[in-house]
DNA sequence: TCTGAAACTTGCATGGA
DNA sequence: TCCATGCAAGTTTCAGA
């Protein structure tokens, strides 16, 4: 991982169908080199895959809202089983605090988000946030200040 | 949007890299009708991007935290404006509820938390959660089943 | 939306630093 | 180990229908 790979990586993450040539020319490579420092970064598990951004509002889905949930003794469990089978569910993140689980969710219309909720409380205890406007998305990820190599 | 732009865009959510070659032989259709396609869809900005999804680990982020943030009075602008700027904000959503802000940020190590947090209680008060594991990471998005065309 | 041709891109093999 | 060259195969783009 040298300066080289995050140049790679930078121009595949503002857009990830850019032509190896290209991504060559601006660094002054030939497209193979570029290619197999892509191959390799995918097998190390750098690169996890490229995927189309596309936007909920062009879709038809209304609103898009961050719920966190506290689930109930023994609930947990159940929930991380069924949460891969919601579609509404885009990212859903484990984490630590009083809450154990937040999910990024688009919904279709104020019903959507009503049976939506209605599905978690037998989960656990919910907290719903809409979301008015998205400030950054999915900014790309830089080489780390602290990293030596 | 029929159903063939939406078979088109599972496909393109599942690897922006896939050749639209094998998606017209899929659907039994010719590459240019699929490349026409998503050249309407790009212009309706139904597709927002390509872009290629890392690993922050890999990169030697060891923390991913969700932090949501309460502004003072008259520093949700401030903030807002500096957002973009914090190269550790992954994603930032303005929410309704008490808290004003989320965002998903990565860091380095646990200092690097510590002087991320020192930098946003001037803005307001915060809350962190570390993130444990991902349950679902960008779920690609599906047809609106309430739509009707 | 398809066909077909041209331009471009990628993958693979070879060879050199 | 990493990169450049060259060639073959595959892909995208554009024109015409």
């Amino acid at each position: 991982m040298d300066v080289v790979n995050f140049r790679i990586l930078e121009a595949l993450q503002e857009d990830a169908r850019m032509p190896f040539t290209r991504i060559g020319q601006e660094l002054g490579m030939s497209s193979p080199a570029i290619s197999d420092r892509v191959k390799k970064m995918e097998d190390l598990g750098v690169i996890r895959g490229y995927k189309a951004i596309v936007d909920p509002k062009a879709l038809g889905y209304q609103f898009q809202a961050m719920i966190t949930l506290r689930a109930f003794v023994g609930k947990l469990r159940p929930l991380l089983d069924k949460v891969p089978q919601l579609r509404e569910v885009r990212n859903c993140y484990r984490i630590t605090g009083t809450e154990n689980i937040i999910m990024e969710v688009v919904l279709e219309d104020q019903g959507h988000l009503e049976r939506f909720i209605d599905l978690l409380i037998a989960y656990g205890e919910t907290r719903t946030h809409v979301v008015l406007s998205q400030v950054i998305a999915q900014n790309p990820l830089g080489r780390p200040l602290a990293k030596k190599d």
